[in-house]
DNA sequence: GGAGTATGCGTAAAGAGTACGCAAACGGCT
DNA sequence: AGCCGTTTGCGTACTCTTTACGCATACTCC
């Protein structure tokens, strides 16, 4: 229910948390920021800000993403509201969080806008340092929901340059999942989708050339993948 | 990202909206409430209202339901959070919304507590008036949620009395999912699972006499039904 | 006692998922 | 040039799950 003026009495916040992963060396890694103001000064934390008045949570989202990281017009899905009165030490916080998807991490060395944070850097979810507030806990959740959204959509592509190898495709999704698939049976069921676009091309190196396929349709579909 | 101390300046507010089902006459219904102030009064909405400082929003949802409703202590999810800057005439409001189950929708004939709602009454999803606010959407996407949950946990104990049929656990299902299910598969489908528990006594009716079951647990399990 | 209907049990075919053998194509090395 | 190690690419056999459907049973109502 809704409908009431904004009070002049205290009231909850509201704040968007964004869990930006990526695939570095065959391993998913999320962005970190180190916090250089406030209770958890020199911690480690999710990117994020308050939102504005008048302002969507999808733009707040956006918005925070682009000036305090670098990282633009990315893929961005709500994942759940963390509201718990104690999550912040200075006040009731009411945080929406975000999962954020971006292709080949290392191409956006991120960098801190304004003074806000102290550094950005991309960090492995299976070693992270101690995080502030209940990140930790947004981290888990936003990979739990990546992993089971991988496997029902076609979110892959958001994760991959626009041409690639099955190979390539096959490391990410073991790289997020966590298990080996067999090379064979991936391959089979990949391309009985029809989710692919044969490019004609190869991709030369080391060993036998692999074929170069693009995803054919770059927008977010549920289709069984695995 | 948070940790900023409460504003005096314009800021969003926080409430949560809470769509309430159950199965009635096997028809998915929602609960709706009719608003009696604000603009929209005389609309038809989903129950809810705002988040109070130092409370959490799962506290808020079920707060807001017992004493607008009547209904106690019934299976809450968090389901999204709706923060368009439209979506309310008085300001800019973001609302938390929930999903909730009960069993026997018929047996808490629900009351408005206090002046907020003019009445309150179960409503078919199918056939819904024109609600305030964006609730026809939140209501959309709550039903969808609610069916593939359903297809993958044991959540349909929250929707049935504690001693059931076979025929009813099915009719349940058929009225969410929206489509007929083959009886035979479904039986041992659902029995092969190892859910329930035969009680070992029937209910006697018009026809064949039905075994009754019970579910051998009675909170939220994942495991894939259908 | 027969008609009508829901319950309860079983089998056969089709489809999806899994395990795995093997040839082809490359770079690097001798 | 020829062999080796590695990756790519294709195909087959087996298992498990899903789907379709036949049929007897047990009750009420007429």
């Amino acid at each position: 229910m809704t409908g009431f003026p904004a009070p002049v009495v205290a009231a909850p916040i509201v704040a968007v948390d964004i869990a930006v992963f990526t695939v570095l060396a065959r391993t998913l890694h999320v962005l970190l920021v180190e916090l250089r103001h406030g209770p958890f000064a020199g911690r480690w934390a999710l990117p994020g800000g308050r939102v504005q008045v008048d302002e969507s949570l999808d733009a707040a989202a956006g918005r925070e993403l682009a000036a305090q990281t670098g990282i633009p017009n990315i893929y961005l899905e709500q994942l759940y509201t963390f509201g718990s009165p104690g999550r912040d030490p200075a006040g009731h916080v009411v945080s929406v969080a975000y999962v954020a998807l971006i292709a080949h991490g290392g191409r956006f060395p991120p960098r801190p806008g304004g003074d806000k944070y102290a550094a950005v850097a991309w960090r492995p979810v299976r070693r992270l340092p101690a995080l502030a507030y209940d990140h930790a806990a947004v981290v888990a959740t936003a990979a739990e929901r990546l992993r089971a959204k991988l496997a029902y959509t076609n979110l892959a592509y958001t994760l991959l340059p626009r041409e690639f190898t099955l190979g390539e495709l096959q490391e990410m999704y073991e790289a997020i999942l966590g298990r080996r698939l067999d090379r064979r049976n991936f391959r089979k069921k990949v391309l009985a989708l029809g989710l692919l676009h044969a490019l004609g091309r190869v991709r030369r190196g080391p060993h036998r050339p692999a074929a170069l396929y693009a995803f054919r349709h770059r927008r977010p579909m549920v289709i069984q993948v695995l």
